[in-house]
Parts: C-alpha cells; sequence; structure tokens
DNA sequence: CCAAGCTTCCAAAACGGTTTCAATCGAACG
DNA sequence: CGTTCGATTGAAACCGTTTTGGAAGCTTGG
C-alpha cells in the first residue's frame, strides 16, 4: 500500500492525501479525519526511502565505530552510550546507522557517509590528541558532536564531555586527605583525550600539595581486565610500594583486585583504590552500597544528551558550535581508607 | 555534484555515465574509463537515497534492541556481536541500523521497519521461550536470523546459534570427572533461550550419573556482577555446600570471584568454576594462559556470521531457512581442580 | 452583480538515481 | 548495394514521496 493507491482509492490526489496525513492547515478537517481513518485502515506507512529522497533529509544519525586494526577492541563503554543515545533517536523519528570500519579508513568513511547523503549528521567517538576528525568534518561540513573533546584542536566544534581533570582532581585530593602519599595512577591510553585529562588533573593534585609526580606510578594502557592486572602488580613489587591506586575504568579495577587477593591485601584497608564509574548497566558498583568509592557519571546519559545536541544542530546548522561539560560525582565506597602506617 | 551533473559535463547522458560506473557490459571501455576518472576527478558518489527509491532496495540490515522496561540492562554481549556483524556489513556494502525501542513496543518496530521499508531484513537478538516475534517476522515476510534460537517455536525460521546444551554438558562432565558432586549453577534469566539450554546440559549430565540435580543449587538472574556475587553467597551459605560452579558469563563469574574473596576461599582448590566465555573483546579470559576453565565460543565471530546469513538470504529469498551450530571449545585453565575431600 | 479573497483540492514538477525501450552507426553478410 | 547484426548511446518512464503553482467553487464586500 502506497500514497498513491491510497489516495484513488480514498477518490482524493496524493497531494491532499500527503497533506492530511503530514498536518498542513490547508485541508477540510472532515477529509483529513477521512484520510487518518483510512490509513490506520490500511496499515498505510509512508516508505521512508521515497521521504528522503523528495525531503533531502535522511532522518538518520551515524556513528563510526573505528576497529584499531592491531588490538581489536570494542570499548565497553559504548553499547550504554549507543543506548543511551538510541532512546533520543527513537523519541525523534530518528534512526541510527553504525558504521564499523577498520581505523585507517575511518576518514574515508566520513566523507562517504557526507557525499552520498546517508547521514544528516554524526557523533564522533573516543577523540584523541589533535584529532584529525574534526578538522575533517568542519570542513566537509557535516553537523557532528564530539563526544569527548580533543586536546590540541583549536578550532571551534561541538562537544559533550565529563569533566575528567576535575573529577581525578578531586580523586587524588580525597586520597591525599586520608595521608596517602604515594597514589598509583592506572590510566587509559595517553593518546585518548580524557586519559589525557584525567593524568592531569592526578597530577596537578599531587603538585599542590608539593608532591613530585612519580613516573613509576603512572601506567597507560588498554582498559582491560588483563592491563589492569599487569600493570597493578608491577607497581605492588617495586620496593617503594603506592599505598592507593586511581583507576580510570571499572573493568582494569577488576583486573587490579585480582592483583590485590593473590598478593593478599585487603581493599580498603591494606590499600585504597578510586575508580572511574560510568555505570555501565551490567557492571554496577554495587546494587545499593558502593563498593569502590568512585568518580561517577552515566555514559548512557551521555548518550542521550549528545544525541539531543546533534539534532538539534541538524535542525538549527546555522547555530554556533554548542559544548556541554558534565561534572561527575565522587561517591564514597568501600575501597578506600586512611593510608596505612608506614614503617 | 550528481549524476545529471557528471553527465552533461561528460557530454554524455545520465544513463550511460550510470552504466559505466556500475559495470555494465555495454558500455564502451574507452568511455567507462572516462567516466570513472571524471567521477574520482569530481570525488562523485551516488546518492544513497536515490539509489535505495530507484533500485527498491534499502541496502540495509537492522537490529532492534530492546530496552528492558523495568531493568534498564544493556546486554554486554551485544558491543561485540554489533561489531561483528558490521565488519560483515560494510565488506559488503550494506548499512546497519540500530533500533533502540522499549520492549513492550518492540512488534510496533519490526512492522515499522518493514513498511515503511527502513531495511532489506534484520537480525533478532536474546530469542526468549515462545519467541513471538519469529512468528510475527515470517507473517511479514521479512528476511530475518536469530542469533540464537527459540525453544517451543514449531515454525521453521534461520538462526545462527551455539550449542549451549553440549557446552554445558561437557563443561558438568569435566566437574564431575574431577570428583565433584555439589555442582551450583549460575545462569541466566530463565526465559531466555540460551539459558534454558545450558541448564538442560547440566541436568543431563548430573542425571546421567545418577546424580539427581537440585534446586538449591541452581541459580537463574540477571547476569550482572552482583547477581553473580549474591548467588555464590547464597550457595555458599547452605549447610550443604557445591565445590564447584558452573557459571554462565565472565560478568557473573567477576562476582562469584568477589563472594570467593570474601570468605576466604582459593579459586581452583577450595572451589571449582567453570565460565562461559564469550571472548569479549575487553574482558579476555587470561592474555595467554586462560585464568577461568571455560566452554569458549566468540560472540564476535557469531556476529560476522549471522550477518552473512542475513545478507545470503536478502539475495536469495527463496532459499529456504538456513541454520548454523557453533561448538563451544572446553579450554581447561586454572580455576579448576579436583574436589576436596570432605569431612 | 462583479471583483476580490478564502478554502480546498489537484496536476505536475521535483528529488537523484536505475532501467526499459529504442535509435544510431559501422561492420559484416549475402 | 541493401540488409542484418552487434556495439554503443540516449530518451523517457519509474521508484514513492513532497512541494510548487494553479484552479475551482464559495463567500464576502462594494
Amino acid at each position: 500500500m502506497n500514497l498513491k493507491e491510497l489516495a484513488t482509492n480514498l477518490g482524493l490526489s496524493p497531494t491532499t492525501v500527503s497533506r492530511a496525513l503530514n498536518g498542513y492547515p490547508e485541508v477540510n478537517e472532515a477529509t483529513r479525519e477521512r484520510v487518518m481513518a483510512a490509513a490506520k485502515r490500511h496499515r498505510y506507512l509512508p516508505n521512508t526511502r521515497a521521504i528522503r529522497l523528495a525531503t533531502g533529509r535522511a532522518m538518520t544519525v551515524g556513528h563510526v565505530i573505528p576497529i584499531a586494526t592491531k588490538h581489536e577492541i570494542v570499548n565497553p563503554v559504548f553499547a550504554d552510550f549507543i543506548a543511551g543515545a538510541g532512546e533520543t533517536y527513537s523519541r525523534n523519528g530518528y534512526d541510527m546507522v553504525l558504521s564499523v570500519v577498520p581505523d585507517d579508513q575511518e576518514t574515508q568513511a566520513y566523507r562517504d557517509l557526507q557525499s552520498r547523503g546517508t547521514v544528516d549528521g554524526i557523533i564522533v567517538h573516543a577523540p584523541r590528541l589533535d584529532d584529525p576528525r574534526i578538522e575533517l568534518l568542519n570542513d566537509i561540513g557535516l553537523p557532528f558532536v564530539v563526544h569527548g573533546r580533543a586536546t590540541g584542536t583549536k578550532a571551534p566544534y561541538s562537544w559533550l564531555d565529563v569533566n575528567n581533570r576535575r573529577a581525578f582532581l578531586r580523586a587524588t585530593e580525597f586520597l591525599l586527605d586520608l595521608g596517602h602519599r604515594r597514589i598509583g595512577l592506572i590510566n587509559g591510553l595517553e593518546y585518548m583525550d580524557f586519559a589525557i585529562r584525567r593524568r592531569s588533573g592526578y597530577v596537578d593534585a599531587l603538585s599542590a600539595r608539593g608532591i613530585q609526580p612519580d613516573p613509576a606510578l603512572m601506567f597507560s594502557d588498554e582498559m582491560t581486565e588483563g592491563r589492569g592486572y599487569r600493570a597493578a602488580l608491577q607497581m605492588l613489587n617495586q620496593r617503594d610500594k603506592p599505598t592507593a591506586f586511581l583507576v580510570s575504568s571499572m573493568i582494569s579495577a577488576l583486573g587490579v583486585r585480582r592483583a590485590l587477593d593473590e598478593l593478599g591485601l585487603k581493599l580498603g584497608r591494606d590499600m585504597s583504590i578510586i575508580i572511574h564509574d560510568d555505570e555501565l548497566s551490567y557492571l554496577r558498583n554495587g546494587d545499593d552500597v558502593p563498593i569502590y568509592t568512585a568518580t561517577r557519571s552515566s555514559v548512557r546519559e551521555a548518550g542521550r544528551q549528545t544525541a539531543e545536541m546533534v539534532l538539534d544542530l541538524i535542525a538549527n546548522p546555522s547555530k554556533p558550535p554548542q559544548t556541554r561539560l558534565l561534572e561527575a560525582e565522587l561517591i564514597i565506597g568501600q575501597s578506600t581508607g586512611p593510608a596505612p602506617n608506614r614503617i
């Protein structure tokens, strides 16, 4: 059943039927109702392919998911972000297309999406230091919002980010207040922008108290269980061990905990840990009482809001770039305690 | 730059240009090269919206992600499956659209995708007992492949599944061979089909050795860290404790391990654990040596293959339903050992 | 009673490609 | 030398909507 059939069926022209269904004012209220009823009766739904061609809008937002060609890691945060963004799209009648591409073909993927008119806008994931994608997207003029920021990029662009620096600054201060002086940082890869900002918060908090950051206490790697385990083990085997860890993700923290268990160290007593908690739906930080002391910010909510921003940008292309900075909460859990007395 | 412009630019008709670019044989090799060169020079890419309308194909596969309205859980396995499927789509010039919908609007979502012509086929996630979606999709005649199976559905349909029953049967036998007699099952929600099959494997293995399955040793819940923790703790506080656990996911196992740690039980010595390992990219079962003894099957690979099946179905709509059963490997890790002697 | 102005509808032209059907041109054939 | 055939190209229809530019009929005001 298409518009033309429905129209002849009703003894009307396609024009009128289209207008009736789309709520144009110039159609008689009686005919509108007749049309609406017939549409419902025949289960008529307009063909999206035709609408998109006729209106010139794709009613679609793209997400490009680069697959690192070396280590094929899917960002664990990704699923929840997508779920949040997807909610927003559904509510607004938009579709979401995911492009999974090898990371060395990413720029081509953006160009394609633009010139083929597959999407009206996109969301950029996992920005890096001096990320070249931002300039590219500004050039080709496709509306976009970055989830995160890209240190080093001077051109203006829209983004939504968590205040990573401030979160880790506060977390470090919290540990310092508890008497910790040697605090290990188990961070994500430091070409990722969020990791850079978290380190800067950590370093600044230490410096502010006159503590010289120790490179031996700063790790940066993929945020997997295995790497967390390795990092923790390595730091705990040093002569001058840390008494606390600041861990960039719940997943890495799982590995850290495994290391502590192996060494017989009790969480919160022998060793304090603060993690960053993205509130992943399948990896809650405790059901009621938080397990870990954590800097917390829902990535699902970030997805919802970033999607709203991109839809707004699509609707108002002349708007200047929008930005939104979310603050992370500092949640006190059972994984932190006063620094053990050193001998 | 569109086809018409490119054509006038070349002094050719749109027809010829279209044919040249799409590799039709009836165009002169010299003109074809001229056209190709011009297309590249002008960075011409055909508009997908127009192609889709003209050809009547959406070149798109849909994935409907139901969001449980009560507990908003995103399946952790989802990201890796999508990544695998996405690889296949990219390779074949297909797009992937994700529809995130409240689970009570799911059937409407399928109908919409079909009658609006947004997709050529879909992949059905997380099938349940007597899943009504299968009948619906057969009715509306949209090509689809189910990731998993739906016990109770008699109509034929295409699916790709892991042999969950066999995997858990073998795992249980493995534990029995090690002398374990009381084995706890920490399973997913048992309206999910895979969970039903896993339990049936577990129960059958026990029964085959004359062991009566004990309801007090069978748990079924969402596969989160928290629920795994709770289930393990509860079973370990019984009078007649289990000596081994069979755990349906890596994530639940994290909680189980936390429970063991709290109780001071050592993995592999005091307590054996076998998990099911989907090979999530961010939660590897050890980097080199497996940590857990596990039934292993890559969900990423499942995504790749399921996508191939759906594309095949789209290309050959008359084909009868295809099915593919993947066997899980049994990987021996460090989490299993002989049953401790009972007193 | 006529012109102007609403209200309501429709025919036809987009949108940017693909595809059907037909035409042209040289070469080959009889 | 006329006919046939293959190779190559193009005109026009089509895909299913939206949207532009009228147009008919009715009302209203002078």
